[in-house]
DNA sequence: TACACTGCTCGAACCGGTTCGACAACGTTA
DNA sequence: TAACGTTGTCGAACCGGTTCGAGCAGTGTA
């Protein structure tokens, strides 16, 4: 493999010169400019990157932290996975992907050996004990998903108080007055995902100020427990006019259930929910929803990211960001 | 950030011994581990990956390589990602996720600058230009994908062949004569994604043998047009008893699409098809399918780069190795 | 008593880049 | 003509680990 030397001894130049050269930071001689291009070629030299962050302190790596917990909807997860890496990408960047249990230990694990610039957590929990770690951090991270407590992180998320307030809004405006809402389980209210707990109160303190019954479900991640959860639900509430699902593994299995079940969309029941495009486009979902915007969010967190990490001092206050809910409407309320 | 030589001061020994007690390599008394071990963790110290790799020539870390193409599925794709990565990690390994476009200049980039030990390939075509590009790097490379020439690479693929004609056999011995298959799309095959040939000519040369009308079709991997080449294929062919769909965007559609038409499986159409148990159940698919292992392959794939990787020599001749396909009865045949 | 061997430790070299300070050569300006 | 600034280049130090060869002390053997 040739090294930097090498490249220095074919072009007839030290290896400062080629340094410099390559980077730019100093003015070279166009004669060895070419000299050393010519070189560079000739061995098919790339610099190594393990000796490029050990001179520099820079490894154009960001790490990416997420769960794959049996409870996570991997399909969704994915879609933040796809925007992080191809807004890294773009700007130069590398992704390590982090999907231990143990995020904390991970997190500290990658930091400390500085094998990347910087963190975008994903699935972040109302006291993340990731965040801790993070904050001590050398290098800056970015939140997608709004904790308890930033402590000095830069957070991007989905307003999900708006959206459930918009949601809300929507369907009083049609007239229902009875309206199920089926939330994530039980179990990740339990763990401290906090956007749950923030749709789910916005949600019911706006149908408290309309006076809308609004009858609150927790769904299941699995099937066939979601069937049967969903079954058990509709039978509970005949005289519901809507449904409100913030649950991605229900929402992906709601048309084939409520097709089996004979109920037409939205003739029998109106139906919102909240997903990406990209979700519902993979899923064939056809309902009006809220967009999630992982896309945008993903981008938004990388290019904090490279900003703070380029410029570590005038990065300004760290930042709180919420994506605006968009209704799209599909034509499922009515 | 404490370094090696922190700790050897704070131990009073020199950083070599430091590194040979921590390596193991050499053996240290009892005391001076002790004091070392207690430097250590009083100062935090974790070694610096960047100049780990420089010495030792391991970066700890495994390339994976994928396309997040528009016609690629990621929820399928997203399988072999979680297995690959998990499997890396119980090895000690980290994953360097690479989705760009241009894969083999991607591919370039990370083994010539020394990023990566290893390499795992994804969504492998016939004549993938990342092959030639992986043969020659220094590192080795599994591909999960059977390409025409797999060129002195490790392959692991399930047998797409024999899954054809465990279907076939299957349809053929419950008394079905006249067969829809549904294929990928088009420019899938056309785009040189091996396995969709390999599964299509193995089940027309079986139906052919067997005198089956064996009706063969071209899906969508987006809606609507999934939707569309559906009803076009069941229109077009009103007497046939089966359908083999071994498409994943379509068979994500299939359960919604066939409620609505108000078709009943197996009573008015058998179904078969291809699909991980994870897949299926984020689906929540029906069908009888054959096992498409993507936790499996993603393993043996990381274990052989490992065993390579720690034995450049006898490692022995490069391995094509398939994976038997398992038909799980779900009760949507008869 | 001389010798070999074993266990433990050290210093130095090395991995392959980046960066700082110095300096020669050259053209400008006083 | 002396002083000065610019431009292009070099050598050396440094980043933080690993590894090799050598040495020293203590023990066992001839």
């Amino acid at each position: 493999m040739a090294t930097i030397g090498d490249v220095a001894r074919e072009a007839g130049v030290s290896r400062s010169t080629v340094s410099y050269a390559l980077s730019g930071k100093r003015s070279i001689s166009p004669e060895t400019q070419e000299r050393i291009r010519a070189a560079v070629e000739n061995l098919g030299f790339t610099p190594n990157a393990g000796a490029r962050a050990l001179a520099s302190q820079k490894t154009m790596v960001l790490g990416l932290l997420l769960h794959f917990n049996a409870d996570e909807f991997a399909p969704a997860m994915m879609q933040y996975v796809m925007s992080v890496s191809s807004a890294a990408r773009e700007r130069g960047y590398d992704i390590l992907m982090i999907t231990e249990d143990d995020g904390a230990a991970a997190l500290r694990r990658v930091t400390e050996s500085n094998m990347v610039d910087g963190v975008v957590l994903l699935d972040i929990h109302h006291s993340d004990p990731r965040i801790e770690v993070m904050r001590s951090a050398r290098q800056p991270g970015a939140l997608i998903g709004l904790p308890g407590e930033p402590n000095g992180l830069d957070v991007f998320d989905l307003d999900f108080g708006e959206a459930a307030r918009v949601i809300v809004d929507n369907l009083y405006g049609l007239g229902h007055r009875d309206i199920m809402l089926l939330c994530p389980p039980k179990h990740v209210f339990d763990r401290g995902a906090a956007y749950t707990w923030r749709f789910r109160d916005a949600a019911q303190e706006r149908a408290a100020r309309y006076g809308i019954h609004l009858h609150t479900y927790y769904g299941e991640s699995r099937q066939p427990a979601i069937q049967t959860s969903l079954e058990a639900m509709l039978s509970s509430r005949p005289d519901a006019t809507a449904l409100i699902v913030h649950n991605d593994a229900t929402i992906a299995a709601l048309p084939a259930f409520l097709s089996n079940r004979g109920m037409s969309v939205p003739s029998d029941l109106s139906v919102v929910s909240l997903y990406s495009k990209e979700f519902g486009r993979d899923f064939s979902l056809p309902y009006t929803a809220v967009e999630t915007s992982p896309g945008e969010l993903g981008r938004m967190a990388v290019e904090r990211l490279v900003q703070r990490i380029n410029n570590p001092d005038q990065a300004g206050e760290p930042l709180v960001r919420f994506v605006a809910p968009e209704l799209v409407d599909r034509g499922t309320v009515r």
